[in-house]
DNA sequence: ACTAAATAATTGACTAAGTCAAATAATGGA
DNA sequence: TCCATTATTTGACTTAGTCAATTATTTAGT
C-alpha cells in the first residue's frame, strides 16, 4: 500500500465520517446551544476546578489549577479568547458556570454550577442517545469489531504524530 | 461488548478524529475559501455537468441533468439554498463558475470553470500534502492496517445504519 | 394548450458567530 | 521593585448563515 493510496482512503473516509458526525450534531443543534458552545461546556467539565476553597498542598506547591483558565480553555478548544469570554459570560448569566477570583485574589476559576452540570448530562443524554440508535442494529461480534477498528485507527494515527 | 459501552468509544473517537481534522482544516482555512465554499467547489468538481451544448439523446430521454442543480447541492451539503446562491454568486464573479440556462431554456446549468478546477486542484493538492506528511512517518504494514480499519469503520457504520 | 399546485431560484433584511485591535490587569523574573 | 510577558476584557467590526417573502419554473390534470 503506497503512502499516496492512503492518502485518498483517508480523504473517503473523512467525506464520510464528517457526513455522520454532521447528522448527530443534528441533536446538538436542537439544544439550546451551538456547537462550540456544547464544546465549552463539555471542556469545563472534562477538566474541573475547585469551586471554593484553598487548593490543596500539591496543587499550591507545583502551581496546579493555578494556570490562567480562560486562555487554558481557548487554547485547547482553538477558540478566539473573546470569543470564548463571551460565552463564558453568556453560560454565568444563564448561572451554568461561576468564573470566580480563586483563593488570596488569585487567577479566575472557572466551573460549572450545579445547573451547568445538568444542563450538559441532559446535552450527554441526547447523543448518547442519537449514538445507541445508530448502532442498535449492530450484532454482537460487529459491535466488537466496530469497537476494534476504531481503537486500531485511533492508535495508528497516534503513531503516525509522533 | 455491550452496546452502551461502544457509545462511549464512540464519542471518545470522535473528539479524537475531530480535532485531527479541525488541524487538517487549518489548511483550507489559509485558503482564499471558507470550509463551505470548499465543500461546494468540490462537490461541483464531483458532479459534473455538460457546460455547453445539447444534452445528449440519453439525458434528454430520461430528464438526467435536468434536476435544478441548485436545490440538489443544498440538499446534499446540508446548505440553505439562500446562502448556497451566494457562494455560487461569488464563484461566478470569481471566475470559478458558471451559471447558465441550459438549452432550450431548460433549468440553471452549474459548472466550474478552467479556473475553477485550477483552483479546487489547488486545494486538494494542499490538503492531500498535509495527509502525506501525517502518515509519512508509518511503516508499510501500519500503511496497510490503517486502511483496513477504516475501511472496517465505514463497512459496519453503514451496516448499521441500514 | 391551459391552469393549478408544487417545487426551485432569488432577493433583501436580519441574526448569530467569530475576529481584531486596543485597553487593562495580572504574573514572573531580574 | 520594575520591566517584560502573558492573560483578560471590552467595543467595534466582519463574515457566515438564516428566514420569510417573491418570482420563476415544472408537473400533472383536464
Amino acid at each position: 500500500m503506497p503512502h499516496e493510496a492512503l492518502v485518498y482512503e483517508i480523504r473517503r473516509f473523512n467525506r464520510f465520517y464528517t457526513g455522520l458526525v454532521g447528522l448527530l450534531d443534528e441533536t446538538l443543534i436542537q439544544s439550546p446551544f451551538t456547537l462550540t458552545e456544547a464544546r465549552v461546556l463539555f471542556e469545563l467539565a472534562r477538566r474541573p476546578r475547585p469551586t471554593s476553597g484553598e487548593p490543596g498542598f500539591l496543587a499550591r506547591m507545583f502551581h496546579l489549577d493555578l494556570a490562567p483558565v480562560a486562555s487554558e480553555l481557548a487554547g485547547e478548544l482553538r477558540l478566539a479568547p473573546a470569543y470564548l469570554m463571551r460565552v463564558l459570560r453568556k453560560f454565568t448569566a444563564m448561572g451554568l458556570a461561576e468564573m470566580r477570583a480563586g483563593p488570596e485574589g488569585g487567577p479566575l476559576v472557572l466551573s460549572l454550577t450545579v445547573r451547568g452540570k445538568a444542563a450538559l448530562a441532559d446535552l450527554e443524554a441526547a447523543t448518547n442517545r442519537d449514538l445507541a440508535r445508530l448502532i442498535a442494529k449492530l450484532r454482537d461480534e460487529e459491535t466488537l469489531a466496530l469497537s476494534d477498528a476504531l481503537n486500531r485507527v485511533t492508535r495508528l494515527l497516534e503513531t503516525a504524530r509522533m
